[in-house]
RNA sequence: GGCGGCGUGGCCGAGUGGCUUAGGCAAGGGCCUGCAAAGCCCUGUACCCCAGUUCGAUUCUGGGCGCCGCCUCCA
């Protein structure tokens, strides 16, 4: 059974009661009016590892993920850049789409719009209203918090004493600085439908509510996001929930931020480094790693130097995979059964582990370094000509990366006859002795684009980069 | 001001009241190799400071210092 930090209780707690109960996860998504920074990268590898993990480890998942295609930053950019807020949208959503691909996340079973559920949303605001607790103001419909006694519970703080801390608005007419806009009376150059209320359109809170209810029903298993959205976003969700007697989220979770220099990476701050600036010095796998060596709750800081480090990780990694792929090649499946130097039972314990650790509040830098060290006896074992024990450990190693979706295939084979004709004339200068025409052929080569290493199986090639 | 979190060896980063330790990167030594590379083996006198609890604390409690997040849009 997994556990989880729930940020509603600030402990971990299992989750699931049992692995035959369908997992509803709802995560907060992308506003998509610019590109992807690593900031955002970093929550969507969290939940799609999350992900991952639980249908590796046998539960059933839905996951959802909206795209927040309406919203006050889309319009704004919109308009100065005098182009259709539309347009922008779906042009940052493609990107979006595309930055997720090459980072290996996988595309959530629904991806819900915002500006397909307003009638739904505008149901909502009305049943709010009803209820009492949405006020009118000129410029739209308001949530009254104050009518909420659990209000503030992600925050961890009293309605007074959030109160005490909120910054004064230049707009004072509302009944408490905490309350939220529900729905947003229109104005010139900004898209409207048609409502109860008048013209507008819905708030932010309101959009994420309504789509995880429509999906999910009204008591679906977890709802995530990054921490920066705990408060007020989800706490506002919450708040709406509750107000119509929805059982909404059955836990809370949050995944700590990315950092630049001890601060948050954000598109307000400005010190973001998109993902398409990263993708082009750094393998989108090595930050899959990086964010599986942390805890997925801490800060993280992304340095180019940690993205090295990671990226030789990942080297060992690829390198585990190309000797299994050398050894699979040769061998038949018999030839590769387990020993008793290192047994199924061995392998099953190492993967009981593994597991344990992350249902254990998803810790994957344990169950990472799990893996290398599995990786480092897989190699010895190889080393020491244990070809099936290694084998099957090593197997393990990098069927579990995968899992985790860092793919360590071994790459294509170097089918260019001009670098196997000088690996070629290589091996005979070697058998000749004669070493010097031998290296210089090496360097030949490796201008070319591919290292040369000498194993017992005879020259390998690979990529130098 | 309120609330929450963090401070681990050169860097990143788990974890634990003692026991045997994380793991990655870097560094040093060795094995292997024609040389390399890869791989393996060995090496690190780590737990912000001060008190307290304890036979014993990096781990618990209290205080201090420092850093960060939220209280406004933000993954």
């Amino acid at each position: 059974m997994i556990n989880l930090f729930d940020t509603a209780i600030s402990d971990t707690v299992p989750v699931v009661a049992s692995r035959e109960q369908t997992v509803g996860i709802y995560v907060c998504g992308a506003t998509v009016y610019g590109p992807p920074h690593v900031g955002h990268g970093r929550f969507a590898l969290v939940y799609d590892i999350l992900w991952r993990y639980l249908e590796y480890a046998g539960y059933k998942v839905v996951f959802v993920s909206n795209v927040t295609d309406l919203d006050d930053k889309i319009i704004d950019r919109a308009n100065k850049e005098n182009r259709s807020w539309r347009d922008l949208a779906v042009e940052s959503e493609t990107q979006w789409w595309r930055n997720m691909e090459l980072l290996n996340v996988r595309k959530p079973h629904h991806t819900p719009h915002a500006t397909d559920y307003i009638v739904q949303m505008v149901e909502l605001i009305v049943k709010l209203e009803e209820k009492g607790y949405a006020y009118r103001l000129g410029d739209g419909v308001y949530m009254e918090v104050g009518k909420l006694s659990s209000y503030g519970l992600l925050a961890h703080q009293s309605l007074d004493s959030l109160k005490s801390g909120a910054r004064v608005s230049v707009d004072t007419s509302k009944r408490s600085p905490l309350d939220f806009a529900l729905w947003k009376a229109a104005k010139p150059g900004e898209p409207t439908w048609e409502s109860p209320f008048g013209p507008g359109r819905p708030g932010w809170h309101t959009e994420c509510v309504v789509m995880a209810s429509s999906l999910l029903g009204d008591d679906f298993v977890l709802h995530g996001g990054g921490l920066d959205l705990c408060f007020p976003h989800h706490e506002n969700e919450r708040a709406q929930a509750q107000a119509l007697n929805i059982h909404f989220a059955g836990h809370w979770i949050h995944n700590g931020l990315v950092e630049v220099g001890g601060q948050k990476m954000s598109k307000s701050l400005g010190n973001y480094v998109t993902l398409e600036d990263m993708f082009k010095e750094h393998d989108p796998s090595a930050y899959r790693l990086l964010v599986l060596q942390s805890s997925y709750r801490s800060p993280v800081e992304v340095t180019p130097e940690l993205m090295e480090d990671a990226e030789k990780a990942l080297e060992r990694l690829n390198t585990l995979a190309r000797r299994l792929e050398d050894i699979r090649k040769t061998a038949n499946a018999t030839d590769l059964e387990l020993t008793d130097i290192m047994s199924e039972a061995d392998i099953e314990e190492k993967k009981r582990n593994f597991v344990n650790m992350m249902e254990d509040d998803l810790n994957t830098p344990s169950g990472v370094a799990l893996l290398f060290t599995s990786l480092r006896q897989a190699n010895a074992l190889l080393d020491r000509h244990d070809i099936r024990s290694g084998y099957q450990l090593g197997k393990f190693v990098v069927d579990t990366f995968l899992m985790l979706g860092i793919n360590s295939v071994a790459p294509a084979e170097v089918m260019d006859p001009m670098i196997l004709e000088l690996v070629r004339a290589r091996d005979e200068a070697r058998l000749k002795q004669d070493f010097v025409k031998a290296d210089e052929l090496r360097e030949k080569i490796k201008l070319l684009g591919y290292m040369v290493e000498d194993s017992q199986s005879g020259a390998q090639l690979r990529n130098t980069h």
